[in-house]
DNA sequence: GAGATAGTCAAGTGGATGCTTCAGTGTCGC
DNA sequence: GCGACACTGAAGCATCCACTTGACTATCTC
């Protein structure tokens, strides 16, 4: 039944901060170092290895050392299931959506009077 | 040039919450009561409001006092914003993904070494 | 109208988050 | 080898978050 699904809090989480989120975007362009990644952010590195490690930690990112640099580069999977979880969601409200317009339109002809209150202000 | 986007922030970090994400599934389905957005949840009720007012903040829940009871219903268009923030990104990963597929494909028989070291651990 | 129901407001609390500074460590380039 | 560079770890700090409790306000229901 829809279990409880942990991962999903912290790419959520991860995506709600806006610096990461600059940072995934700039990574969906291709690898990065983390100074790269850093460097339209006007905050000290080590704040910026924090978000990076909060962006692997939720698997959004995967990095390697080679040498002194660490390159991240992205992993679309943790992209592909937050975006699934909101498009299920979203789909079935618009289902829903247009069985009620149905349901309306069918009865609308019809003198029964159980229209609820929608859309207020 | 992607301007800042205040609201998705406060979207991602509404999401970020399992117990806000059931209330959004629960949503999806159709209207709820503040008290029945709670049931599950082992909380305040106080809290649960809480809950739906940051829910409402983010644009992704409205709700109509009708009596003594709150109905709330879910706002596609939210769900659509987050969900296409990440489309996007998700999308431009995997076309540079086929590019860089193709790249190495039409390298294979060349002779240049320039292979990152890609996979560690 | 009295008691139950459904929600609301305000204040307080413990724990998580987003930084900072500072003191390293390992690598690169000359 | 030595200085610069890229990153790392730990500690500290201000702020935010997810609750709780308790007092209060409408609205039903009988």
């Amino acid at each position: 039944m829809l279990a409880y699904a942990p991962d999903l809090d912290r790419v959520f989480q991860a995506l709600a901060d806006p610096g990461r989120r600059l940072m995934v975007d700039r990574l969906s362009r291709g690898p990065a170092s983390v100074s790269e990644l850093g460097r339209p952010l006007a905050m000290t590195l080590a704040a910026v290895l924090q978000h990076v490690q909060v962006l692997e930690a939720c698997g959004l990112v995967r990095s390697a050392k080679l040498g002194r640099t660490r390159t991240c580069s992205i992993n679309p999977a943790a992209l592909r299931s937050a975006e699934s979880w909101i498009a299920d969601r979203r789909t079935m409200v618009e289902r829903n959506l247009d069985r009620l317009g149905e349901y309306l339109a069918a009865t609308a002809d019809q003198p029964d009077p159980t229209s609820h209150a929608e859309g207020q202000q």
